[in-house]
RNA sequence: UCCGCGGUAGCUCAGCUGGUAGAGCGGUCGGCUGUUAACCGAUUGGUCGCAGGUUCGAGUCCUGCCCGCGGAGCCA
Protein backbone atom coordinates (compact mmCIF):
# COMPACT_ATOMS: atom_id res chain seq x y z
CA UNK A 1 0.00 0.00 0.00
CA UNK A 2 1.33 3.60 -0.87
CA UNK A 3 2.70 5.35 2.06
CA UNK A 4 1.79 8.92 2.36
CA UNK A 5 3.73 11.73 4.21
CA UNK A 6 1.04 13.95 6.24
CA UNK A 7 2.08 17.09 4.76
CA UNK A 8 0.97 15.78 1.27
CA UNK A 9 -1.96 14.35 2.22
CA UNK A 10 -4.21 16.60 0.40
CA UNK A 11 -3.07 14.93 -3.05
CA UNK A 12 -4.48 11.85 -1.66
CA UNK A 13 -8.58 12.37 -1.20
CA UNK A 14 -10.04 9.48 -1.94
CA UNK A 15 -7.39 7.01 -2.00
CA UNK A 16 -6.38 4.61 0.65
CA UNK A 17 -3.22 5.01 1.88
CA UNK A 18 -0.53 4.33 4.97
CA UNK A 19 1.00 6.50 7.26
CA UNK A 20 3.81 5.30 9.91
CA UNK A 21 4.29 7.63 12.50
CA UNK A 22 3.46 8.43 16.63
CA UNK A 23 0.01 8.90 18.10
CA UNK A 24 0.10 12.41 19.28
CA UNK A 25 -3.20 11.90 21.62
CA UNK A 26 -6.16 9.49 21.53
CA UNK A 27 -10.27 11.13 22.00
CA UNK A 28 -12.95 8.42 22.61
CA UNK A 29 -16.65 8.58 21.80
CA UNK A 30 -17.80 5.23 22.17
CA UNK A 31 -18.19 3.69 18.82
CA UNK A 32 -15.93 6.27 17.37
CA UNK A 33 -12.28 6.61 18.53
CA UNK A 34 -9.53 10.03 17.19
CA UNK A 35 -6.70 8.96 17.03
CA UNK A 36 -4.01 12.22 16.29
CA UNK A 37 -0.90 10.84 14.28
CA UNK A 38 1.91 12.77 13.45
CA UNK A 39 4.79 11.22 11.20
CA UNK A 40 7.16 14.29 11.43
CA UNK A 41 5.85 15.98 8.31
CA UNK A 42 2.57 17.16 10.43
CA UNK A 43 0.22 16.31 12.09
CA UNK A 44 -3.97 14.13 11.24
CA UNK A 45 -6.20 12.95 12.90
CA UNK A 46 -7.31 9.40 11.74
CA UNK A 47 -10.69 7.83 13.05
CA UNK A 48 -11.60 4.46 14.16
CA UNK A 49 -15.92 3.77 13.53
CA UNK A 50 -16.74 0.68 15.02
CA UNK A 51 -18.08 -1.56 12.25
CA UNK A 52 -15.51 -0.60 9.76
CA UNK A 53 -12.52 -2.41 11.58
CA UNK A 54 -12.66 -6.07 13.44
CA UNK A 55 -13.68 -6.53 16.81
CA UNK A 56 -10.24 -6.66 18.11
CA UNK A 57 -8.44 -3.62 16.30
CA UNK A 58 -11.40 -1.82 18.08
CA UNK A 59 -10.46 -2.02 20.85
CA UNK A 60 -6.48 -2.11 20.34
CA UNK A 61 -7.24 1.65 18.77
CA UNK A 62 -9.29 2.13 22.23
CA UNK A 63 -6.19 1.45 24.58
CA UNK A 64 -3.30 3.03 22.71
CA UNK A 65 -0.87 5.05 24.45
CA UNK A 66 0.71 8.28 23.61
CA UNK A 67 3.90 7.92 21.51
CA UNK A 68 3.09 4.29 20.52
CA UNK A 69 4.55 4.08 17.19
CA UNK A 70 2.27 2.56 14.36
CA UNK A 71 1.11 2.61 10.99
CA UNK A 72 -2.17 3.26 10.39
CA UNK A 73 -4.11 2.87 6.85
CA UNK A 74 -7.44 4.06 5.65
CA UNK A 75 -8.91 6.54 3.41
CA UNK A 76 -8.72 9.72 2.97
CA UNK A 77 -11.03 12.15 3.33
CA UNK A 78 -11.95 15.86 3.02
CA UNK A 79 -13.79 16.90 6.37
CA UNK A 80 -14.25 20.54 8.41
CA UNK A 81 -14.64 18.94 11.28
CA UNK A 82 -11.10 17.81 11.28
CA UNK A 83 -8.16 20.03 12.44
CA UNK A 84 -6.35 20.64 8.67
CA UNK A 85 -9.44 19.47 6.87
CA UNK A 86 -8.69 15.81 6.00
CA UNK A 87 -8.58 13.03 8.35
CA UNK A 88 -7.78 9.52 7.63
CA UNK A 89 -10.49 6.78 8.04
CA UNK A 90 -9.10 3.90 9.24
CA UNK A 91 -9.30 0.14 7.87
CA UNK A 92 -6.23 -1.09 9.86
CA UNK A 93 -3.48 -0.05 12.05
CA UNK A 94 -0.07 -1.78 13.32
CA UNK A 95 1.46 -1.58 16.66
CA UNK A 96 5.23 -0.85 15.55
CA UNK A 97 6.41 -0.39 19.62
CA UNK A 98 4.52 0.39 22.95
CA UNK A 99 5.76 3.06 25.35
CA UNK A 100 7.78 1.93 28.27
CA UNK A 101 5.59 3.28 31.46
CA UNK A 102 3.95 6.86 30.96
CA UNK A 103 5.25 9.41 28.96
CA UNK A 104 5.66 12.49 30.82
CA UNK A 105 4.75 15.02 28.25
CA UNK A 106 0.98 15.03 28.57
CA UNK A 107 -1.64 16.93 26.62
CA UNK A 108 -2.29 19.79 29.76
CA UNK A 109 0.34 22.62 30.81
CA UNK A 110 3.74 21.63 32.08
CA UNK A 111 6.26 24.18 33.02
CA UNK A 112 10.07 25.70 31.28
CA UNK A 113 12.05 23.40 33.83
CA UNK A 114 10.55 20.70 33.17
CA UNK A 115 9.93 20.92 29.69
CA UNK A 116 13.35 21.51 28.72
CA UNK A 117 14.78 18.46 31.41
CA UNK A 118 12.62 16.17 28.58
CA UNK A 119 13.81 18.34 25.79
CA UNK A 120 14.33 15.47 23.64
CA UNK A 121 11.11 14.34 23.65
CA UNK A 122 9.30 18.04 23.87
CA UNK A 123 10.48 18.51 20.25
CA UNK A 124 7.83 16.32 19.14
CA UNK A 125 5.55 18.48 19.88
CA UNK A 126 3.45 20.97 17.81
CA UNK A 127 5.19 23.98 19.70
CA UNK A 128 8.84 22.88 18.47
CA UNK A 129 7.77 21.25 15.43
CA UNK A 130 6.45 24.58 14.25
CA UNK A 131 9.70 27.00 15.45
CA UNK A 132 12.43 24.35 13.97
CA UNK A 133 10.63 24.15 10.77
CA UNK A 134 11.18 27.52 10.86
CA UNK A 135 14.38 27.71 12.05
CA UNK A 136 15.18 25.58 8.62
CA UNK A 137 13.73 27.64 6.60
CA UNK A 138 15.60 30.64 7.74
CA UNK A 139 18.93 28.83 7.49
CA UNK A 140 17.42 27.70 3.89
CA UNK A 141 16.71 31.02 3.10
CA UNK A 142 20.45 32.47 4.24
CA UNK A 143 22.15 30.01 1.91
CA UNK A 144 19.57 30.95 -1.12
CA UNK A 145 20.10 34.89 -0.53
CA UNK A 146 24.35 34.69 -0.08
CA UNK A 147 24.52 32.05 -3.02
CA UNK A 148 22.38 34.43 -5.40
CA UNK A 149 24.76 37.45 -5.14
CA UNK A 150 27.57 35.22 -5.60
CA UNK A 151 28.79 34.60 -1.83
CA UNK A 152 30.73 31.25 -0.83
CA UNK A 153 30.03 29.81 2.31
CA UNK A 154 33.26 30.22 3.91
CA UNK A 155 33.71 27.75 7.06
CA UNK A 156 35.95 28.53 9.96
CA UNK A 157 37.59 27.28 12.56
CA UNK A 158 35.57 26.72 15.86
CA UNK A 159 39.39 25.83 17.93
CA UNK A 160 41.03 29.31 17.33
CA UNK A 161 44.11 30.84 19.33
CA UNK A 162 43.05 34.18 20.58
CA UNK A 163 40.33 36.12 20.97
CA UNK A 164 38.36 39.19 18.94
CA UNK A 165 37.14 41.05 21.19
CA UNK A 166 39.61 41.12 23.95
CA UNK A 167 37.03 41.83 26.82
CA UNK A 168 34.35 38.91 26.11
CA UNK A 169 34.97 35.74 28.04
CA UNK A 170 36.54 32.62 26.14
CA UNK A 171 35.91 29.27 27.21
CA UNK A 172 39.55 27.72 27.22
CA UNK A 173 39.86 23.83 25.79
CA UNK A 174 43.19 21.88 27.06
CA UNK A 175 45.07 21.14 23.67
CA UNK A 176 48.39 18.98 24.28
CA UNK A 177 51.62 19.74 26.20
CA UNK A 178 49.89 22.02 28.23
CA UNK A 179 48.66 24.36 25.40
CA UNK A 180 45.33 26.22 25.23
CA UNK A 181 42.64 26.95 22.57
CA UNK A 182 39.33 29.13 23.00
CA UNK A 183 35.94 27.89 21.39
CA UNK A 184 35.52 30.70 18.82
CA UNK A 185 33.13 33.42 19.67
CA UNK A 186 33.32 34.93 16.08
CA UNK A 187 34.84 34.07 12.76
CA UNK A 188 34.98 37.39 11.35
CA UNK A 189 38.65 38.00 11.42
CA UNK A 190 38.76 34.73 9.16
CA UNK A 191 35.77 35.65 7.16
CA UNK A 192 37.82 38.71 6.65
CA UNK A 193 40.40 36.16 4.62
CA UNK A 194 38.53 34.99 2.65
CA UNK A 195 36.73 37.94 1.67
CA UNK A 196 40.13 39.10 0.36
CA UNK A 197 40.66 34.98 -1.36
CA UNK A 198 37.21 35.01 -2.70
CA UNK A 199 35.41 38.69 -3.17
CA UNK A 200 32.41 37.57 -0.93
CA UNK A 201 32.07 35.12 1.44
CA UNK A 202 29.53 34.23 4.59
CA UNK A 203 30.11 32.38 7.09
CA UNK A 204 27.73 29.91 8.91
CA UNK A 205 28.24 28.08 12.12
CA UNK A 206 28.02 27.78 16.20
CA UNK A 207 29.97 29.92 18.07
CA UNK A 208 30.30 30.59 21.78
CA UNK A 209 30.49 32.93 24.88
CA UNK A 210 31.31 32.31 27.98
CA UNK A 211 28.94 34.64 29.90
CA UNK A 212 26.97 34.17 32.85
CA UNK A 213 23.64 35.73 31.33
CA UNK A 214 20.65 34.36 32.50
CA UNK A 215 18.06 36.58 30.11
CA UNK A 216 16.06 35.60 27.40
CA UNK A 217 18.28 36.88 24.66
CA UNK A 218 21.70 34.89 25.91
CA UNK A 219 22.89 31.23 24.90
CA UNK A 220 25.79 29.96 26.06
CA UNK A 221 26.68 28.58 22.22
CA UNK A 222 24.32 29.99 19.35
CA UNK A 223 24.63 30.20 15.64
CA UNK A 224 25.61 33.45 13.99
CA UNK A 225 25.99 34.23 10.23
CA UNK A 226 28.74 36.63 9.27
CA UNK A 227 28.91 37.85 5.42
CA UNK A 228 32.12 39.42 5.02
CA UNK A 229 32.76 41.42 1.32
CA UNK A 230 35.76 43.06 0.35
CA UNK A 231 35.02 46.36 -1.35
CA UNK A 232 32.04 46.89 0.56
CA UNK A 233 31.21 50.12 2.29
CA UNK A 234 29.35 51.02 4.83
CA UNK A 235 26.32 52.18 2.50
CA UNK A 236 26.53 48.67 1.13
CA UNK A 237 26.51 46.87 4.11
CA UNK A 238 23.66 48.53 5.36
CA UNK A 239 21.60 47.90 2.24
CA UNK A 240 23.01 44.11 1.90
CA UNK A 241 21.78 43.77 5.34
CA UNK A 242 18.40 45.10 4.85
CA UNK A 243 17.86 43.14 1.64
CA UNK A 244 18.86 40.06 3.61
CA UNK A 245 16.44 40.64 6.39
CA UNK A 246 13.91 41.14 4.51
CA UNK A 247 13.91 38.77 2.64
CA UNK A 248 14.34 35.99 5.32
CA UNK A 249 11.14 37.58 6.70
CA UNK A 250 9.33 37.59 3.21
CA UNK A 251 10.65 33.36 2.84
CA UNK A 252 9.08 32.71 6.38
CA UNK A 253 5.93 34.52 5.08
CA UNK A 254 6.36 32.48 1.96
CA UNK A 255 6.60 29.00 3.04
CA UNK A 256 6.07 28.93 6.89
CA UNK A 257 2.34 30.39 7.66
CA UNK A 258 1.34 26.95 9.32
CA UNK A 259 3.61 27.09 11.57
CA UNK A 260 2.97 31.20 12.46
CA UNK A 261 -0.13 30.00 12.84
CA UNK A 262 0.20 27.45 15.18
CA UNK A 263 2.75 29.66 17.02
CA UNK A 264 -0.20 32.47 17.77
CA UNK A 265 2.53 34.45 15.70
CA UNK A 266 0.27 36.37 12.94
CA UNK A 267 1.67 37.28 9.83
CA UNK A 268 0.61 40.98 9.63
CA UNK A 269 3.22 41.75 12.69
CA UNK A 270 6.30 40.50 9.91
CA UNK A 271 5.01 41.82 7.00
CA UNK A 272 6.44 45.37 7.57
CA UNK A 273 9.78 43.42 7.94
CA UNK A 274 9.56 41.65 4.48
CA UNK A 275 9.05 45.04 2.51
CA UNK A 276 12.73 46.26 3.26
CA UNK A 277 12.72 50.66 3.76
CA UNK A 278 13.85 50.06 7.54
CA UNK A 279 14.15 53.21 9.57
CA UNK A 280 17.73 54.31 9.72
CA UNK A 281 19.06 56.42 13.14
CA UNK A 282 22.13 57.91 14.24
CA UNK A 283 23.71 56.49 17.71
CA UNK A 284 23.24 60.40 18.53
CA UNK A 285 20.10 60.51 17.38
CA UNK A 286 19.23 57.20 19.51
CA UNK A 287 20.35 58.90 22.71
CA UNK A 288 17.84 61.66 21.63
CA UNK A 289 15.29 59.60 21.02
CA UNK A 290 15.88 57.92 24.51
CA UNK A 291 15.74 61.35 26.51
CA UNK A 292 12.47 62.43 25.01
CA UNK A 293 10.86 58.82 26.08
CA UNK A 294 12.55 59.10 29.59
CA UNK A 295 10.22 62.54 29.47
CA UNK A 296 7.01 60.52 28.65
CA UNK A 297 7.45 57.42 30.88
CA UNK A 298 9.61 57.43 34.15
CA UNK A 299 10.34 53.73 33.43
CA UNK A 300 12.63 54.74 30.67
CA UNK A 301 16.03 56.18 31.54
CA UNK A 302 17.93 58.04 29.71
CA UNK A 303 21.68 57.92 29.08
CA UNK A 304 24.35 60.47 28.39
CA UNK A 305 26.39 60.28 24.62
CA UNK A 306 28.86 57.70 24.86
CA UNK A 307 27.33 55.08 27.09
CA UNK A 308 26.59 52.38 25.21
CA UNK A 309 22.65 51.07 25.04
CA UNK A 310 21.33 48.72 27.81
CA UNK A 311 18.44 45.97 26.89
CA UNK A 312 15.47 48.48 28.24
CA UNK A 313 17.16 51.22 25.95
CA UNK A 314 17.36 48.64 22.65
CA UNK A 315 13.49 47.73 23.72
CA UNK A 316 12.51 51.35 24.05
CA UNK A 317 13.85 52.34 20.70
CA UNK A 318 12.55 49.28 18.51
CA UNK A 319 9.01 49.96 20.40
CA UNK A 320 8.94 53.00 18.63
CA UNK A 321 8.94 51.50 14.80
CA UNK A 322 7.07 48.55 13.62
CA UNK A 323 9.71 47.05 11.47
CA UNK A 324 13.58 46.71 12.81
CA UNK A 325 15.80 49.56 13.47
CA UNK A 326 19.60 50.42 12.27
CA UNK A 327 21.41 52.43 14.15
CA UNK A 328 24.50 53.69 12.86
CA UNK A 329 28.01 55.56 13.96
CA UNK A 330 28.67 54.72 17.15
CA UNK A 331 31.27 56.99 19.11
CA UNK A 332 35.11 54.41 18.69
CA UNK A 333 35.55 54.11 21.96
CA UNK A 334 32.20 51.60 23.00
CA UNK A 335 33.27 49.58 20.30
CA UNK A 336 35.49 47.08 18.84
CA UNK A 337 38.96 47.84 17.64
CA UNK A 338 38.46 47.21 13.91
CA UNK A 339 35.82 49.27 13.07
CA UNK A 340 37.07 52.36 10.07
CA UNK A 341 36.32 55.72 11.17
CA UNK A 342 33.63 57.88 10.30
CA UNK A 343 35.10 60.24 7.38
CA UNK A 344 33.42 63.14 9.06
CA UNK A 345 33.44 62.16 13.03
CA UNK A 346 36.74 60.06 13.44
CA UNK A 347 35.57 59.90 16.68
CA UNK A 348 33.08 58.04 15.70
CA UNK A 349 32.68 54.23 13.22
CA UNK A 350 31.04 53.21 10.31
CA UNK A 351 29.22 50.52 12.41
CA UNK A 352 25.62 49.62 12.25
CA UNK A 353 23.69 47.34 14.73
CA UNK A 354 19.96 45.99 13.71
CA UNK A 355 17.37 46.20 16.68
CA UNK A 356 14.43 43.84 16.43
CA UNK A 357 11.25 44.96 16.79
CA UNK A 358 8.80 44.32 19.61
CA UNK A 359 11.95 44.30 22.31
CA UNK A 360 13.79 41.36 20.67
CA UNK A 361 16.89 43.46 20.71
CA UNK A 362 20.27 43.22 18.37
CA UNK A 363 19.99 40.52 16.00
CA UNK A 364 22.55 42.16 13.86
CA UNK A 365 25.79 44.10 14.70
CA UNK A 366 27.83 45.51 11.04
CA UNK A 367 30.69 47.75 10.38
CA UNK A 368 33.17 48.86 7.61
CA UNK A 369 36.74 47.05 8.90
CA UNK A 370 40.03 49.18 8.95
CA UNK A 371 42.20 48.61 6.27
CA UNK A 372 44.65 51.09 7.07
CA UNK A 373 48.03 49.03 8.26
CA UNK A 374 49.18 51.83 10.74
CA UNK A 375 45.85 52.72 11.85
CA UNK A 376 45.25 48.83 12.76
CA UNK A 377 48.14 48.73 14.72
CA UNK A 378 47.54 51.51 16.60
CA UNK A 379 43.91 50.01 17.56
CA UNK A 380 45.52 47.04 18.46
CA UNK A 381 47.75 48.49 20.86
CA UNK A 382 45.04 51.23 22.46
CA UNK A 383 42.76 48.14 23.21
CA UNK A 384 45.61 46.18 24.87
CA UNK A 385 45.70 43.24 22.70
CA UNK A 386 48.50 40.89 22.23
CA UNK A 387 50.08 42.29 18.91
CA UNK A 388 51.49 38.23 18.45
CA UNK A 389 48.17 36.86 18.10
CA UNK A 390 46.91 39.43 15.54
CA UNK A 391 49.68 38.95 13.00
CA UNK A 392 48.32 37.44 10.09
CA UNK A 393 44.75 39.15 10.51
CA UNK A 394 47.60 42.02 10.03
CA UNK A 395 48.96 40.72 6.80
CA UNK A 396 45.63 41.00 5.10
CA UNK A 397 46.22 45.23 5.48
CA UNK A 398 49.91 44.55 4.31
CA UNK A 399 48.84 42.46 1.52
CA UNK A 400 46.09 44.30 -1.47
CA UNK A 401 44.22 45.48 1.76
CA UNK A 402 41.14 46.93 0.54
CA UNK A 403 37.92 49.13 2.12
CA UNK A 404 35.59 45.70 3.35
CA UNK A 405 32.76 45.14 5.33
CA UNK A 406 30.54 42.44 6.77
CA UNK A 407 28.48 42.20 9.84
CA UNK A 408 27.05 39.20 11.93
CA UNK A 409 23.54 37.89 12.36
CA UNK A 410 22.45 36.12 15.20
CA UNK A 411 20.65 33.23 14.56
CA UNK A 412 18.38 32.42 17.53
CA UNK A 413 17.59 35.97 17.85
CA UNK A 414 15.96 36.09 14.62
CA UNK A 415 14.31 32.84 14.78
CA UNK A 416 12.83 34.03 18.50
CA UNK A 417 11.37 37.48 16.92
CA UNK A 418 9.86 36.12 13.98
CA UNK A 419 8.06 33.29 15.80
CA UNK A 420 7.43 35.67 18.73
CA UNK A 421 8.96 33.34 21.16
CA UNK A 422 9.39 34.49 24.98
CA UNK A 423 13.23 33.19 25.25
CA UNK A 424 15.78 32.66 22.62
CA UNK A 425 16.14 28.43 23.92
CA UNK A 426 13.36 27.44 22.51
CA UNK A 427 14.29 29.05 18.55
CA UNK A 428 17.45 26.06 19.12
CA UNK A 429 17.06 22.03 19.14
CA UNK A 430 19.09 21.67 22.25
CA UNK A 431 20.02 25.02 23.82
CA UNK A 432 23.36 25.62 25.83
CA UNK A 433 23.02 27.81 28.90
CA UNK A 434 24.43 29.07 31.82
CA UNK A 435 22.68 26.78 34.40
CA UNK A 436 21.42 24.32 31.76
CA UNK A 437 23.51 21.81 29.48
CA UNK A 438 21.09 18.87 29.78
CA UNK A 439 19.79 17.03 27.66
C1' U B 1 28.26 38.31 39.87
C1' C B 2 23.92 41.24 41.72
C1' C B 3 18.37 41.92 42.61
C1' G B 4 13.47 39.51 42.93
C1' C B 5 10.38 34.95 43.07
C1' G B 6 9.93 29.79 43.73
C1' G B 7 10.87 24.05 45.00
C1' U B 8 4.27 19.76 47.98
C1' A B 9 1.74 13.11 43.59
C1' G B 10 4.67 11.63 36.85
C1' C B 11 2.79 17.07 35.45
C1' U B 12 0.26 22.03 36.85
C1' C B 13 -0.90 23.79 41.44
C1' A B 14 -3.86 24.59 46.47
C1' G B 15 -2.65 23.80 51.55
C1' C B 16 -4.86 30.45 56.35
C1' U B 17 -2.72 32.27 62.68
C1' G B 18 1.87 25.05 63.51
C1' G B 19 -2.58 19.97 64.93
C1' U B 20 -3.46 12.79 60.71
C1' A B 21 -1.60 15.48 52.76
C1' G B 22 -5.67 17.98 48.66
C1' A B 23 -7.61 19.11 43.43
C1' G B 24 -7.22 18.87 38.17
C1' C B 25 -4.43 16.47 34.41
C1' G B 26 -1.76 11.76 33.34
C1' G B 27 -1.98 6.16 34.24
C1' U B 28 -5.64 1.98 34.98
C1' C B 29 -10.96 0.14 34.53
C1' G B 30 -15.83 1.31 32.68
C1' G B 31 -19.52 4.56 29.69
C1' C B 32 -20.62 7.54 25.27
C1' U B 33 -20.95 7.53 16.77
C1' G B 34 -17.98 13.85 15.52
C1' U B 35 -14.28 14.77 19.31
C1' U B 36 -10.95 19.44 18.77
C1' A B 37 -5.79 19.94 25.40
C1' A B 38 -13.40 16.07 24.43
C1' C B 39 -16.66 14.68 28.34
C1' C B 40 -18.86 11.48 32.61
C1' G B 41 -18.02 7.68 36.74
C1' A B 42 -14.55 4.79 39.58
C1' U B 43 -9.54 3.95 40.86
C1' U B 44 -4.14 4.61 41.34
C1' G B 45 -0.48 7.83 43.00
C1' G B 46 3.56 11.52 48.45
C1' U B 47 11.20 10.85 51.82
C1' C B 48 6.37 18.20 51.20
C1' G B 49 14.43 20.25 47.48
C1' C B 50 18.67 18.83 51.25
C1' A B 51 20.85 19.33 56.28
C1' G B 52 20.31 21.21 61.04
C1' G B 53 17.26 23.85 64.80
C1' U B 54 12.68 25.60 67.78
C1' U B 55 8.20 22.84 69.56
C1' C B 56 4.27 17.92 72.91
C1' G B 57 3.70 18.34 67.48
C1' A B 58 6.72 21.43 61.38
C1' G B 59 4.62 21.23 54.35
C1' U B 60 3.80 25.62 57.61
C1' C B 61 8.48 29.02 62.08
C1' C B 62 14.28 29.87 62.21
C1' U B 63 19.49 29.03 60.06
C1' G B 64 22.63 27.21 56.22
C1' C B 65 23.10 24.93 51.53
C1' C B 66 21.42 23.07 46.62
C1' C B 67 18.45 23.63 42.31
C1' G B 68 15.13 26.33 39.08
C1' C B 69 12.53 30.73 37.12
C1' G B 70 12.34 36.19 35.95
C1' G B 71 15.43 40.49 35.41
C1' A B 72 20.27 43.42 35.28
C1' G B 73 25.28 43.74 33.43
C1' C B 74 27.82 41.77 28.82
C1' C B 75 26.59 40.71 24.01
C1' A B 76 24.26 38.30 18.61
Amino acid sequence: MQRAYIAEIARYEGQTVRIAGWLVNRRSKGKLHFLIVRDGTGFLQATVFKGNVDEDTFIRADHLRQETALQVWGKVKADSRAPGGYELEVAGLKIESEPEGEYPITPKEHGTEFLMDNRHLWLRHRRPWAVMRIRDEVERATHDFFSERGFIRFDTPILTPNAVEGTTELFEVDLFDGQKAYLSQSGQLYAESGAMAFGKVYTFGPTFRAERSKTRRHLLEFWMIEPEAAYLDHEGNIALQEAYLSYLVSRVLQNRITELEMLGRSPEALEPAATGEYPRISYKEAIEILSRLADRDSAIEAIPYGEDFGAPHEAALSREFDRPLFIEKYPAEIKAFYMQPDDEDPSLVKNDDVLAPEGYGEIIGGSERIYEPGLLLKRIREHDLPLEVYDWYMDLRRFGAVPHSGFGLGLERTVAWICGLQHVREAIPFPRMYNRMRP
